[in-house]
RNA sequence: GCCGGUGUGGCGGAACAGGCAGACGCAACGGACUUAAAAUCCGUCGGUGGCAACACUGUACCGGUUCGACCCCGGUCACCGGCACCA
């Protein structure tokens, strides 16, 4: 049995968008849902057979909480600035502008041939002027408060794409996007504060609902630690501040390092002997990518200060200063105090430059390796600390420091600002002017969106400067505080930043005074459930974070975190089980699925291949059960029986049917929600099937496969669509089996299974039991010591023999 | 190295407050229909032995707790994801 899938797949998709039945209700008595994809990045390859993953799965809760009766927004947008699009647009001599608008056109076609029902009357597009203009807006709120500063640092520079790049954008030493090598550059860049929201960003977590992993991850991400700042002294006077989550350890402090970028250096150049054996240290280090330093890591280099000594302040010791890069500049103060005994990297470090190892807590064998396994344990060595436990020793030396004056306590996190300048054309340009009298001056915000201008060429320079550098008329500007002669920032913000807030805008798109209106914000938010890939976490998911605390301080938001839910799916693989590339051959195009099986077979496939967290491995020929399923529905139309009322038959299979959908949608089981179904269309096989019976199947599959079963529905001769029927009920008592089958066990063993009535008592149950032809057999010859009888379940006999 | 996660038939996967392991689907095999094939329908389907009833065995590996363990505890191995010289 076929059904013409494209016909009546065509017909319902364009009844929804003209009826307008997805479309959220602006303002409404019910009780709202906003359900939230991550929206995509408009691609010139089009939609990938990955896309409809998550997009089906709360496209199906969606449905099922409209049925329910609640007022559901299910919007979606384009993120559509970024690299991609504008190299193709250089490589083409096309404008990023109408490249994107292409893209945008192709996957709206595709999305809508999914039969997904999204709220398409709020579609934004981030670079539509109207919508970056609240980006812009967003940023010039935060450097007024002081979260967005310029300033010069190395920065991680990908060689391809000629642009900076953010920490969390650069992996395994390469860029994320297009995996070429990524050196350090001195520049002077735009940074957001996110570290200020370090401590809030972690403690917040706790009142949300996100997967476990999502939020180790994000914690482990930002790092926080605890430890002390612990002043030494040196023989230049100057006190050397380092950070130590150990402080307990200072008496086994046999060397200090430097990164090699510490300010120290050049300011002691006259008092190093060697200096221009370090400046060469200095310069060669700053040559190596990260990548190059992390590959290196197993061999540790430096070179000793020649001439200058620190001081220890627990014991006045000197002891000699190194620089080395395994030490960053970028974390706790630049310098650190060497404890080779307790560490494994200065073990290393100590044992290649022959430095002494002292052991401060007993237990390990110092001589051999570090003892790093040192959280408890007896101090040794150690002055007036010797003889404590490490628990006592830490709290001793934290109260002398801090009588000495020579420390205090400390929290550092590994989070770092965030690098927001990228010199590149396809961005929002960052609002802000540089007068040589004023500084940097914001753009006022009756001047907002300011627009992109229109240049001929994108091209990334090689100084490292914006394209829109060449666009002097641009560029040339008056200072909107004193009217001189001043200069536009030509930088423009990462893909990240209007992707930081969308969801905000969906609430009340078209509002030109504001980014949305207080009511509808106050209605609308929190998103109620957000699903989106994993390698999100650290990116875009702790980034929206950052600018929704931020929007709550400044009171443009009621509450401090964004989502109350957040869910991850699994990525969809090749048939042989690798990621999905054109250089594996192993891409399956979505298009093609729709036109061979037609969209209700591709939404169902996608949920029914597997555990929807995990990672599963595309089969095209399991996808042919998933059609032979709706086929088979649509033939079961022909014999459906009158019938108001569920048969007699079928009645406890309808209300467990029901309940499992519910309850495995609201867990993303999705898998098992298809099989329950599947179960019960094959006991209608046995049974027959009525038309009560049907419709509430209808109903139930309708979220999974909306178009097939609103025509069944309207074959039924239903004039109210399936999209606007209340989601079945069941009824908990009527779940239930008027009689179980108990599996009989004797001594842990299955013996057999035996059939009684639901409310029959521990007696009957054993009886039966033991009338069962193998069990009698088991139990012949056997004392009976005990009797295990579990209501429902299983009974089973523990005997022993005679 | 650190932090998460996962190991179940030929395959995707079910079952976890400890209670019939393998639901549902794919593939395979046998049969019906057909001139034939496709489609469809019926049946078999973890392994070993047995004509069968049934017996033994089986959820990465070793051990433990329990009447009973895929599930809990201790240890080992493998794979996946994240972080990684963060002091």
């Amino acid at each position: 049995m076929f059904y013409d899938f494209k016909n009546i797949e065509k017909k319902w998709q364009k009844r929804w968008l003209e009826s307008k039945v997805f479309c959220a209700e602006q303002k409404s008595d019910k009780e709202k849902f906003f359900a939230l994809i991550e929206f995509p990045y408009p691609s010139g390859a089009g939609l990938h057979i990955g896309h409809p993953r998550p997009y089906t799965a709360l496209d199906i809760v969606s449905r099922k909480k409209r049925m329910e009766g609640k007022n559901v927004l299910f919007p979606i947008g384009w993120d559509a600035f970024g690299l991609p699009t504008e190299n193709y647009a250089i490589k083409n001599h096309i404008h990023p502008r109408e490249v994107t608008e292409k893209n945008v056109q192709r996957f709206k076609e595709q999305l809508q041939s999914i039969g997904l029902s999204f709220d398409w009357d709020r579609e934004i597009n981030t670079t539509d002027p109207n919508y970056y203009k609240w980006t812009q807006w967003i940023f010039l709120k935060l450097f007024e408060k002081g979260l967005a500063y310029k300033t010069t640092m190395p920065v991680n520079w990908c060689t391809s794409c000629k642009c900076v790049l953010a920490n969390e954008e650069v992996v395994n030493g390469v860029c994320e996007r297009c995996g070429s090598e990524v050196v350090r550059r001195e520049k002077s860049q735009w940074m957001l504060r996110i570290t200020a929201y370090a401590q809030r960003l972690i403690d917040d977590l706790d009142t949300v609902d996100f997967l476990p992993r999502v939020k180790t991850q994000q914690i482990n991400w930002i790092g926080r630690s605890t430890g002390a700042e612990v002043d030494f002294g040196t023989t230049e006077g100057e006190t050397l501040t380092v950070y130590t989550t150990r402080p307990d350890t200072l008496f086994g402090v046999t060397y200090m390092v430097m990164s090699p970028e510490h300010p120290y250096i050049e300011k002691w150049a006259d008092k190093i002997a060697n200096i221009e054996q370090v400046r060469a240290y200095r310069q060669e280090a700053a040559r190596k990518s990260d990548f190059e330093r992390t590959e290196l890591q197993k061999d540790k280099t430096g070179v000793k200060l020649e001439g200058v000594f620190a001081v220890n302040p627990v014991n006045d010791t000197q002891i000699p200063i190194f620089v080395s890069d395994y030490v960053l500049m970028s974390y706790g103060t630049g310098a650190i105090m060497a404890v080779p005994g307790h560490d494994t990297r200065d073990w290393e470090f100590a044992k290649k430059f022959d430095l002494p190892i002292i052991e401060v807590v007993a237990g390990g064998d110092v001589a051999k390796e570090a003892f790093t396994d040192c959280e408890t344990g007896v101090m040794v060595n150690s002055g007036f600390l010797t003889g404590l436990s490490v628990e006592d020793a830490k709290e001793a030396i934290k109260k002398w420091l801090e009588e000495q004056g020579k420390g205090h306590q400390k929290v550092n996190y590994k989070l770092r600002d965030w690098v927001f300048s990228r010199q590149r054309y396809w961005g929002e340009p960052i609002p802000l002017v540089y007068c040589e009298k004023c500084g940097w001056v914001p753009v006022p915000e009756s001047e907002l969106p300011l627009r992109l201008p229109e240049i001929d060429s994108y091209e990334p320079t090689d100084n490292g400067e914006s394209p829109l550098s060449k666009c002097t008329d641009w560029i040339n500007t008056t200072c909107p505080h004193c009217g001189a002669p001043a200069k536009r920032e030509t930088d423009t913000m990462p893909q990240w930043a209007g992707s930081s807030w969308y969801f905000l805008r969906y609430i009340d798109p078209f509002n030109n005074d504001a980014l949305a209106s207080k009511e509808a914000i106050d209605y609308w938010m929190p998103v109620d459930w957000y699903n989106g890939g994993m390698e999100h976490t650290t990116l875009h998911l702790l980034y929206s974070r950052f600018w929704h605390k931020f929007l709550y301080d400044i009171g443009v938001v009621p509450m401090p975190e964004p989502y109350a839910k957040r869910t991850s799916h699994g990525m969809i693989l090749g048939e042989n089980g690798e990621k999905m590339s054109k250089s594996r051959g192993n891409v399956i195009n979505p298009d093609d699925i729709i036109n061979e099986y037609g969209a209700d077979t591709l939404r169902l496939y996608e949920m029914f291949i597997g555990d929807f967290e995990k990672a599963a491995p595309w089969s095209v020929s399991a996808i042919k059960g998933c059609k032979r399923f709706l086929d088979r529905i649509a033939g079961l139309i022909d014999n459906v029986k009158p019938g108001k009322e569920y048969s007699d038959a079928n009645e406890t299979a309808m209300h467990k049917t029901i309940k499992k959908v519910s309850q495995d949608i609201e867990n993303m089981k999705f898998n098992t929600a298809i099989a329950a179904m599947m179960s019960l269309i094959n006991q209608f096989d046995k049974n027959g099937v009525n038309e009560a019976e049907f419709k509430t199947l209808l109903t139930l599959l309708n979220p999974f496969a909306p178009h097939l079963t609103e025509e069944l529905n309207e074959k039924l001769g239903s004039k109210v669509m399936l999209a606007q029927t209340e989601w079945p009920k069941y009824d908990e008592a009527k779940t239930v089996e008027s009689t179980v089958e108990i599996a009989v066990q004797v001594n842990g063993k299955l013996k057999g299974v035996v059939a009684v009535a639901a409310d029959a008592d521990e007696d009957a149950i054993k009886a039966a039991a033991a009338a069962d032809e193998t069990v009698a057999a088991a139990l012949k010859g056997m004392n009976i010591v005990k009797v295990i009888v579990i209501k429902g379940k299983i009974v089973n006999f523990v005997v022993k023999p005679q």
